[in-house]
DNA sequence: TATGAATGAGACTTCATTCAT
DNA sequence: AATGAATGAAGTCTCATTCAT
């Protein structure tokens, strides 16, 4: 909603002051509830209360508030803050080494994580959260990093040509659910990785 | 819009119930509720109040408590429902024809389905849903029913043999996910459903 | 208690039915309601909290809201209803006796009543309370009745011809709350009513 | 914005602080304060949040606490700033001039400012506030005042002799509110303010 | 049996007040 | 002294579940 380009920072209090730098003790706050929240909504969903989120992360509801002023703006910095992430590991990968190898080795990396901290999953799974900001904001250098990966690997020949960006996101999505859906075998984990990394090879003949 | 041949009801297999027949109008009512639960738990998400359900169903929420003692044991009986069906339809495909192309069509048409309809991936979604009861229950017959159909179109050398049915049945879960998250664009979808399918294939060389 | 004439009623649940009568329980709880607000609201203020209301009332807070799905809403329910005792009474009293005695009696019952229950002031102190729905709806037999009082009044040569509705209202509003600000000195009080009375009376000269 | 003459801010009495002279900023944080709380109350009403009259006074919330340890304190605060303006006002008026004419005067000026402003009004309005420290306090400057005011105009056989002091101030809170109550209309305000006169005066016969 | 009114725990959010910086 | 982050009690409202009709 705020035409806000580059700082990713929330000030508290909506002010007119647009990105007051945060104490130091209120940041670590901040910190620690983003971090809590993280971990809880990924563990059991979006429907834990802010009440626990605020016990997880050792401060009352008032300061969650004060940071987030609404549940659906404190989703909204979780998932962007794994994107966040997500996009500096993907761009990381895309521009060290061979194409192949870093396809490989990221896509794998993505969908084989913890499930409760792939960033893609279960913040999409969040259901109402709002696309828009996101894509407007960090979704957009997730989108590049991406392209870069996908783009690189295409013209190595590794990957099949017919796949664009938006396509590989949902498969991602999807392969992140199916990994889930597997359990805890990691043979079972593997195959629905190389199944979906086979899928997306260049075929021989 | 089920491409289900038999009764959309109620299949062979019963279990809520355990003796009693039910009579005629409460039958009824119990199709009417679990209907209505379904096209909003798949419309909106199993955050959909009970009473909402009541009233699209045309019966007073009392009704619904009657049939379904707990929010879960509603949640679970729609997916039971789901399930069931897919069994039957997949079943019956496994049994029809070309194994390779049952297997094909079946797997696109299960993915592809509308989203809101798909029986594996919001069931799942919703989450809390026990699967303890599902797959001690019908569960079976649509993984009795998916073996038959992978086996035969393994057998016929159409598809790679290291994948099992758990393993399928997360790809379904993912792919249907990933359908989803590929939005209303007919080309991506059916790209995410090459994809699975290619890399579910036994490879040339 | 209440001298109401037609049918009050409110559906508890905004459905389809325009009207549903309401069962004899849940009417009485929507009075119980209506009363313990009506004595609180007028007691202290509309800041009291809909649990204590609704401990006053006998019920649960959810009973509260199911007959009344806000608090503003209640608010106005309870300004309804007083708004429409007085418009019974008034009407009543214009039509009963000589202009000149009715108008000067009812005037000192409107104002002279016990403050906490007077319906035009505190009422109207609620400050946020939405006077288009109060116009539209009770307000108007209100206009009504006064309307009639004072021309009668007037065309005995009792009340100056300069005063409109309006105007009248308001003048009631302020006197309600010049008594009460008189506090409990019958004296003082009185001599309040008198002033007003005076004030509007036909000069002599 | 207010119509008022000389200094708005702070009058010979103080209250509040019993000793230390206050610092020249800190001074003038307090000013600003209630200055803030003034308008914000006046236009909104006493449920305006302190921590926006610290954002309207430009000083953190800390310094409205600071100068005004409860909320409560504020508001007398705020009260007693508005009597005591009054009070000036109608002691000036009172020793100047012809008697009948400086009390309609007064009389019409204190019930027809700006309602928001009109410092009996809704400073009672504020309800909660303890009428015990005002009274106390400054009110007995008005009360004064005002009595001068009066025994004036009643000598000069202007007013009639059976009101007293607190009777006015009774009705004059009354006509505030009547005045507010009349809307926006210049004429409807005007004949409020008559038929008070009107009331107010010694009858011909 | 069906109905829907009643219940009350619990969710989100606000705000007066305190306290570390 | 000033600041504004933190606190937590309290308020409004929702909803799964129970129960009288």
């Amino acid at each position: 909603m705020t035409p806000n380009a580059s700082d990713d920072t929330e000030s508290p209090l909506r002010l007119s002051t647009p990105a007051r730098p945060l104490r130091a003790d209120a940041r670590r706050n901040r910190e620690r509830v983003l971090s809590a929240a993280e971990d809880l909504f990924g563990a059991r969903g979006t429907s834990v209360s802010t009440e626990e989120i605020a016990q997880a992360a050792g401060v009352g509801v008032g300061t969650v508030f004060r940071h987030f002023p609404t549940k659906e703006e404190l989703l909204e910095a979780v998932f962007k803050a794994r994107l966040d992430r997500l996009a500096d590991e993907v761009r990381h990968s895309a521009e060290t080494g061979d194409p192949a190898t870093a396809f490989r080795g990221e896509i794998t990396r993505i969908v084989d994580q913890s499930p409760s901290k792939n960033a893609i999953t279960d913040a999409l799974a969040a259901a109402g959260v709002r696309m828009d900001a996101v894509k407007a904001g960090v979704g957009g250098r997730v989108t590049e990093a991406l392209g870069l990966l996908l783009r690189r690997a295409q013209e190595a020949g590794a990957v099949r040509p017919d796949v664009d960006v938006p396509t590989l996101i949902a498969l991602l999505v999807g392969a992140a659910q199916a990994v889930e859906a597997a359990g805890d075998d990691p043979v079972r984990r593997a195959r629905v990785v190389t199944v979906l990394l086979d899928g997306l090879s260049l075929r021989a003949g």
